[in-house]
DNA sequence: TCCGGGATTGACTGACCAGTCAATCTGTAC
DNA sequence: GTACAGATTGACTGGTCAGTCAATCCCGGA
């Protein structure tokens, strides 16, 4: 292994001892020296490789919203129609964090919900889910699939904000958690937003 | 004027001080000076009143969710359709912010999204507004005025998460705010969760 | 008028911790 | 084998601020 690898491997290294870390203490609440520990790594090498404790946090988000931007960017260019692309985004979020419940606690708790500190830095990029979730909100009205008189931007805050309330729910088990509880959570969520929770006549 | 009362009154001005500061500084970043100076009141008498700069925040979420747990209970009370129950709750949480957004600000940027600090610590006041709105979706199921294929936990989430990520929209200027804007969130959430984004063919 | 006690003041302290830095180590190139 | 550069170490520093406290003020009763 050369230098270069074994550096790449240590940054990556601090920064999964980094989301173990803000999951169970949370970012304010732990110390630096903490992650270091965790990392099984000096402290001053932390300071080596991230500029600052916020960096840490920043890079863990930007990845993986990157990583968001794109599954939904993605989605919206297949031919299906609206509602199973918003339950493949609803998915791929579930899946997400059932993959990496750790990270994906860490991205909502201390950034997209932590509106006055990580959560106003990065306003840009959350903002730009809710732009691309209005877009094929916008299109499925044009294409008289969605009714006409809830405007897309309000669409999405809905459609988003009903599955970050889910994920929070399982986050601080004020949900069952589970594999079946995860698959059925992608179609709840979309027949609510989608169909409604009224019965239907007929 | 008693001593009392000045005492009640320095009370609330202090309180309503700390509001201003959190709304604008927020809860972490601001100091304990910062209150007293919006208050024009010397540091220790914040201590007199208070005996830590948490209880401040504490007092001020505890004060308002009751009023708001209040209000569902009563809404649920009365003898109108679940839709209309919907409609009530989210209409009171709208005005709550009409009426007070720096206090609505504070609530829900430092309290129910700050899941790993006072979120934390107000867990089961936060579920009990859950909870009360699962149990009017439940006794809808019932009534078989809504489907009963989405649990009430789960549609209670939905409707919440939507209610709250519509507020926070208007909080950091996501969505355009307005009377007119606020009048129209009521119903197109409530559209929305109960009737669903889909257009009912007919 | 005088006294007692709650209201009010603001300087001070003690703890905490992010970030710095000089020293040391180790792999690589020649 | 030697020298360089980047990797690694952890003790230390500087600034911040929540909370304390002794002193002072002032209202209301006797």
């Amino acid at each position: 292994m050369t230098r270069t690898q074994a550096a790449v491997d240590k940054r990556r290294l601090i920064l999964d001892a980094a989301v173990r870390v803000f999951a169970r203490q949370g970012f304010h609440t732990c110390r630096v020296s903490d992650i270091a520990d965790e990392a099984r790594v000096a402290y001053g090498l932390v300071y080596h490789y991230f500029k600052s404790k916020d960096e840490i946090l920043d890079t863990l988000f930007l990845e993986r919203w990157d990583i968001l931007l794109r599954a939904i960017t993605e989605v919206d260019a297949t031919e299906i129609p609206p509602r199973e692309k918003l339950y493949a985004i609803a998915g791929f979020i579930v899946d997400s964090y059932r993959h990496d419940p750790e990270l994906m606690k860490v991205i909502i708790v201390e950034v997209t919900r932590a509106a006055n500190t990580f959560g106003r830095t990065h306003l840009p990029q959350i903002r730009q889910a809710y732009i691309q979730i209005a877009a094929i909100v916008d299109r499925a009205q044009r294409e008289r699939i969605f009714r006409n008189d809830v405007t897309p931007d309000f669409a999405a805050m809905a459609f988003y904000g009903a599955v970050e309330q889910v994920l929070t729910g399982w986050i601080f088990s004020l949900l069952p958690v589970g594999d079946r509880e995860y698959e059925d959570a992608k179609t709840l969520i979309v027949e609510t937003i989608c169909g409604g929770l009224e019965r239907v006549e007929g």
